[in-house]
DNA sequence: GTCTATAGTCGGATAGAC
DNA sequence: GTCTATCCGACTATAGAC
């Protein structure tokens, strides 16, 4: 069997140390260790903890963006004034269901606890991964946002509206513990899944009604 | 001068230094420093790291209920059937509102940054906060939730609206670096924080709208 | 490329003077 | 109650054998 390289080993390793402990927090050695490696294969591979942090950053801006390049390319046609409205509604729909996915399923789980931590405390990765999809995924977000107020919202609040719309999804993943707690959950499971999606997906579409409604409203357009 | 005791001195710096470097990455040494006393003093105060971990905990779960608590009780009268929809739904304002001011100050970031951090990676300092507010804030906005919608939404539906309400706040916090880079802030000054505070008032009352409309139409009442 | 051994740093706990 | 001095463990980095 041809086994994984140790650089690739690694790297699947710190998502998840990093992930839970930070750059400071993880220790190279249990890194090394739970890889299967010496950790002098750190330093020799990355160059020392700093550069596998690194490296880590864009092992899971890389897999991020394989992993949403559909719906964003979908998006990118969508924000055009030439798309239609309905298809920008789906296309949010569409994206923030992604979203949910990843903060949700367990597989993903340790991607996103390093992508929330970059967050909260950005470090020297949180470029990498806000250029890598961050930053495209909230400019596509606020373009459909744009897009569904026939383009009478400016970038500006159309953002500000985008980010409020992540944040339904995010808390699920942040405040997991309180979500835990308050709704007397063991896990996040299939049925909890779906519970979720299908309120974000309730609120999602009473604020585009609203927005619809008001750009209808000042645009004259009563069809 | 009266000199501020030496313990509450250590609380006020352990907040900030747990809340940004979590329990394990915040130094004892480097608390005790900023607080102007020898690092022994941790251990004869609190009984060493941990206990000044969980102290701090209880410290701020005090500040915050004593902060919110008037918000909390006002919600409180207003979650039976007896309170008015129009009531109820002031008050989801109010509870959210006072969310955001948390969320969203300097002067806060502290605490807000340790709950989040429990929140997301919990210890047994989560009990004490969750007990202390975290869980009755999520009762109240929930049973309000329910009011508005007539008690046609059960308790469970309820509080997945209620932390998804909670989560359009929360993100501007916990995603603080994507915020600032993707709407290309600064820092989150007054007017930053009047268009958050009005874009989630917005959203607020396009979901309530919905909620409220929907059990009008299922109980009959068209008025 | 892989691994062992070691150097140097920093952390929390604690004993004991005052 | 306050502070100094010290212990011991865990960490990263690195030299060098194979």
């Amino acid at each position: 069997m041809a086994s994984i390289p140790t650089d690739s080993r690694l790297l699947d390793v710190a998502v998840d140390h990093f992930g839970r402990h930070g750059l400071d927090g993880a220790s190279t050695r249990a890194i090394a260790r739970d890889a299967g490696t010496p950790m002098s294969s750190i330093t020799y591979h990355f160059g020392g903890k700093e550069g596998l942090y690194l490296a880590t950053a864009d092992h899971i801006a890389a897999q991020m963006r394989r992993q949403i390049a559909p719906t964003i390319e979908r998006a990118a046609a969508l924000c055009g004034a030439e798309g239609s409205i309905a298809d920008a509604r789906a296309a949010i729909h569409a994206m923030l269901g992604g979203m949910a996915m990843v903060m949700l399923h367990d597989q993903t789980e340790a991607m996103a606890r390093f992508i929330v931590r970059e967050q909260a405390d950005p470090t020297a990765a949180f470029d990498r991964i806000y250029d890598g999809v961050m930053g495209s995924m909230l400019d596509r977000l606020g373009g459909l946002v744009q897009r569904v107020s026939a383009n009478r919202l400016d970038r500006h609040s159309a953002r500000v509206r985008a980010i409020t719309l992540v944040g339904q999804v995010l808390v699920f993943r942040v405040a997991r513990a309180t979500v835990m707690a308050g709704m007397g959950w063991a896990r996040i499971g299939a049925a909890e899944t779906a519970i979720i999606v299908r309120t974000i997906a309730a609120n999602l579409d009473a604020i585009l009604d609203v927005i619809e409604a008001e750009s209808r409203r000042m645009t004259g357009d009563h069809g």
